[in-house]
RNA sequence: GCGAGAGUGGCGGAAUUGGCAGACGCGCUGGACUUAGGAUCCAGUGGGGAAACCCGUGCGGGUUCGAGUCCCGCCUCUCGCACCA
């Protein structure tokens, strides 16, 4: 009868913490506090996959144990409900979204609650919630609302904007514009990602080599009018607080290079006063050169280029001697008046191809470099040479200024364009000692067979001969900088933040678009004010299933919805919605104070509570939601909204769960391991046993149900360690009674308190297991069992399975939970052995054992191991050189 | 191509950071108890060898009394990034 039965057990207690809300988290830390966040998941149709109770049950543990120690721990759970999955069950089945996302999130709550994790459910939220985002749509006025003062280093009010005096004289028109061009959210017409599969624009980071990320269907070029955020003014600030946190460095260096930050310089190249044609052959005359320096010479570099000038950007400075070509973008401003008679055809051709290239085609295919000839010249300022214009789509519009010098003989790309183009290749730098040993005075060029990338010292570079890169990189810097045609520059790879999509399940912006009186948008934008939020979507809607237009579905919502009137003046809603990362940048901050209805979260519980002492989640989320979601906060940050500027100090990646066949899990492969079922057949505390048994918790790793039933196993011996089977009704095995342990016993148990501990410190759940398991092997092999130590050990084991762990803590007498009886404490003292057993080693080999006293000393130790029968015969008739003792560790004679 | 991480029994994985390689679990072998076993218990289990011993942490070198651990050079796998000038 009384055999170990969780299907019984784990309802009864989970039903215990539920009624007696054992979890709540008080409104305040009390003492120390913890706040441990777990990625919230998004409620799939498809329920709860084993990769989820990874991490939640790494992080059930670590909170479980630090309520033991009298922690206050802030642990939340909710849901990130928004997204495109129940949009296109709408599509398909007429079923409002709303009703898709709270049927999903009801199957994954019931599934979470079955795994007896110690949530504060009273704290869940949904992305999806009206009440929740209220406040994401009112953080986007905050952002809306905040423009990047760079002297500062940081966001303020945009009505602190200063406006320039030129601005101000064209009246408030233009001082609205403005404003607009410095708002941290704007608006841009852009050639967005449009997946007519999908019916949505979507970020570069969701399209992976021309195909949507989700579903990978086809994605095509648009253009489109689209919000974005300016998560680049932020980019400095996102790269250099990374120092500061406790993630792993690998995470870090991925943040890193997607920030990209480079240092170089901007340097304008002169292409004659008006463009095209200015001089024979598309030369630029030398008088209008010469012209154009001195001017420079007194005017200093201007903040934005001329028409006369084709700006570019450099991390080589110090090759500029060697630029023996230019590239401009395909999408570059300046193709059409570079472009001469004879190569308007060419060029035409050629960049029409590129536009209509996706991006795959640009960057996998494009094994061989593609371009023409605009047909045009610039001139390099630092030696006067005319250097011909191509047009090639391996220099990218949207990186540095569109437009490149070329130095085939220290750049890669440029080489292989020099090669295939036949264009001249000066070599500028001498590899010196460091690589291929090239003279200066003898070079030739055909000599090499790929470009020097590396640094070494200046050759054919006029007076700059000899200088060494690094040096040479300021020197030309300044020099240019002071002759008014460079200076230094940063530059990153990050871009703007495309931050509307064309859903319908998404957070409306809180925005409205002046109408005219013929119906049509003025280009003048009014923001709600926070008090008429939330925006609600229309609660009546009709889903197209043909959309197939780059037309957001909210162009169809009903009149009443659509159109507002405010001051006698009409108004449309902005259509498009937010992407599924807004509900997820701030939804740590709304778990602590998640019923206020005044504001995101209230200051003093804000100030208390964060930030997030440990996050844990897939690095899937490595870069953007993370990227994303730190950017938030530094804006809220510098608005005065919260207390740090960032969130989460420490995080931890769970490694990916493959199934059995060392495999991806997938439904496709058919190696999908569904949690209901393990629950069904071995109980929920098996379960988070075993996804914690199977390895690091950072570490990739197979499924193995036998693997579950070994935990199971363990479990089994824990329950006939303390209960009598045998009995009818639920009886406390004989053999437990009131005992003192023997030294022996209290040895084990103390061993076992440290090193669970230990383990727990450093999150090596998988070795902490299997500590507790020892304990239970051997203390099934006494016959007497003191009840204080079965006691302990259910308090170590608890963390990890809790409902099992209270079941027999009330079956030995105690009442109510053990979530807060204190953590075990151990006793050095009771770990020490009088005696230990050492190795002893002749030249390093092992060759016999000793057993001496615990605190033995070398010379002890020594006369010991020479005392050893076996060691005595084998070093008969040897001298000893040498004898290594190290104390408590081992012997080693080295011998002659 | 660049960057990061990892290679230990048949399998998942341990190894107080330079000191007895293989803890713990699975699997396997033999045995006990059983009408039965996907229950339980006992013993064994890196490879070779009767044994003494020998060989063993991806490969090749090195440092050291001593290397899975440190150094140098390779190989393989996984995951990122991918013309970012």
């Amino acid at each position: 009868m009384p055999r170990y039965n969780p299907a019984v057990i784990e309802p009864k207690w989970q039903k215990y913490w539920a009624e007696h809300r054992t979890f709540a988290c008080p409104r305040l830390p009390k003492g120390r506090k913890l706040y441990v966040l777990d990625m919230f998941p998004y409620p799939s149709g498809d329920g709860l996959h084993v990769g989820h109770p990874e991490g939640y049950t790494a992080t059930d543990i670590v909170c479980r144990w630090n309520r033991m120690k009298g922690v206050s721990v802030m642990h939340p759970m909710g849901w990130d409900a928004f997204g495109l999955p129940a949009e296109l069950h709408a599509k398909k089945t007429g079923t409002h979204p709303r009703e898709t996302t709270e049927r999903n999130i009801g199957n994954f709550r019931r599934q979470l609650k079955m795994l007896g994790f110690s949530y504060d459910w009273d704290r869940e939220v949904a992305t999806t919630d009206l009440d929740y985002f209220r406040w994401t749509q009112w953080i986007f006025l905050v952002l809306y609302d905040t423009w990047f003062d760079p002297a500062e280093r940081r966001g303020r009010p945009i009505s602190e904007l200063p406006i320039p005096r030129e601005i101000e004289k064209q009246g408030a028109g233009a001082v609205e514009r403005y404003r607009d061009e410095h708002r941290l959210a704007y608006q841009i017409e852009a050639p967005v990602n449009w997946c007519p599969a999908l019916g949505t624009v979507l970020a570069n980071e969701e399209v992976v080599g021309g195909v949507s990320e989700r579903g990978e269907h086809p994605v095509v070029r648009a253009k489109l009018r689209q919000w974005m955020l300016r998560i680049t003014a932020y980019a400095d600030r996102l790269e250099k607080d990374l120092d500061r946190l406790d993630w792993p460095e690998g995470i870090k260096l991925l943040q890193r290079n997607w920030i990209g930050r480079s240092t170089g310089a901007e340097v304008d190249f002169y292409i004659g006063g008006g463009g095209r044609g200015a001089g024979d052959e598309g030369k630029p005359l030398a008088g209008e050169y010469e012209a154009w320096k001195k001017s420079r010479a007194k005017s200093g570099f201007p903040r934005k280029p001329g028409n006369e000038v084709l700006r570019i950007y450099t991390t080589r400075a110090d090759t500029l001697f060697g630029a023996t070509y230019m590239v401009i973008a395909p999408e570059h401003p300046f193709v059409e008046r570079l472009t001469t008679p004879d190569q308007q055809q060419a060029v035409r051709d050629y960049c029409e191809q590129a536009a209509r290239k996706s991006d795959l085609d640009r960057t996998d295919l494009a094994k061989e470099k593609t371009g023409v000839w605009t047909g045009s010249h610039a001139i390099n300022p630092v030696n006067g040479e005319s250097i011909p214009i191509w047009v090639a789509d391996y220099v990218l519009i949207s990186y540095g200024t569109g437009a490149i010098m070329a130095v085939p003989a220290h750049d890669t790309r440029d080489w292989e364009f020099a090669k295939r183009f036949n264009l001249p290749i000066i070599p500028v730098v001498d590899p010196g000692d460091s690589g291929q040993r090239s003279v200066a005075g003898d070079q030739n060029k055909e000599s090499r067979s790929e470009a020097f990338i590396a640094e070494g010292v200046a050759i054919n570079s006029g007076p700059y001969n000899g200088w060494p890169t690094a040096e040479f990189k300021q020197k030309i810097a300044e020099d240019l900088t002071a002759q008014g045609i460079g200076r230094a520059a940063v530059n990153y790879k990050l871009r703007d933040w495309l931050f509307s999509r064309q859903h319908f399940w998404g957070e409306p912006f809180p925005l409205l678009h002046e109408l005219d009186d013929a119906g049509r948008p003025t280009g003048r934008i009014a923001p709600l004010e926070p008090s008429e939020l939330p925006l609600n979507l229309p609660k009546e809607m009709v889903f197209d299933a043909t959309h197939d237009r780059p037309e957001p579905p909210l162009e169809m919502a009903p009149d009443d919805w659509l159109y507002v009137a405010r001051d006698g003046k009409r108004y449309k809603r902005e259509t498009n919605t937010m992407p599924q990362w807004a509900g997820s940048c701030w939804y740590y901050l709304r778990f602590l104070d998640p019923k206020n209805d005044r504001a995101m979260v209230d200051p003093e519980i804000e100030r208390a509570w964060m930030p997030v002492d440990l996050y844990v989640g897939g690095a899937e989320h490595a870069v953007l939601h993370l990227l994303y979601a730190r950017f938030w906060h530094k804006v809220l940050y510098d608005r005065g909204h919260v207390g740090g500027d960032e969130p989460f100090i420490k995080l931890v990646n769970q490694g990916m769960i493959l199934g059995e066949n060392n495999e991806k899990m997938s439904k496709s492969r058919g190696n999908v391991v569904n949690p209901d079922e393990v629950v069904a057949e071995y109980g929920a505390d098996s379960l988070r046993l075993y996804e914690m048994f199977m390895g690091p918790l950072e570490a990739v790793k197979p499924w193995s149900m036998d693997g579950v039933t070994g935990v199971r196993g363990f479990l089994d011996r824990v329950w006939r360690m303390i209960v009598d089977e045998r009995a009818e009704e639920m009886a406390i095995n004989p053999a437990v009674t009131d005992v003192e342990p023997t030294a022996a016993q209290n040895r084990m148990l103390h061993k076992t308190i440290k090193a669970v501990t230990r383990d727990l410190e450093q999150m090596s759940f998988n070795t902490a297991i299997s500590r507790m398991m020892e304990f239970a092997n051997f203390f099934l092999k006494e016959e007497s069992r003191p009840r204080a130590a079965m006691e302990k050990l259910l308090l170590l084991l608890s963390p990890f399975a809790p409902h099992l762990a209270e079941e027999l803590w009330s079956l030995l007498g105690r009442t109510g939970s053990l979530a807060y009886e204190p953590w075990p404490k151990y006793d050095e003292t009771a770990i020490k052995e009088e005696t230990i057993e050492v190795p002893v080693q002749i030249c390093g080999k092992l060759r016999g054992r000793i057993e001496v006293p615990a605190g033995a000393d070398k010379e002890t130790m020594e006369s010991a191991a020479r005392a050893e029968p076996k060691i005595a015969e084998l070093l008969a008739g040897k001298t000893v050189v040498k004898a290594i003792v190290v104390p408590g560790r081992m012997v080693n004679f080295v011998v002659k």
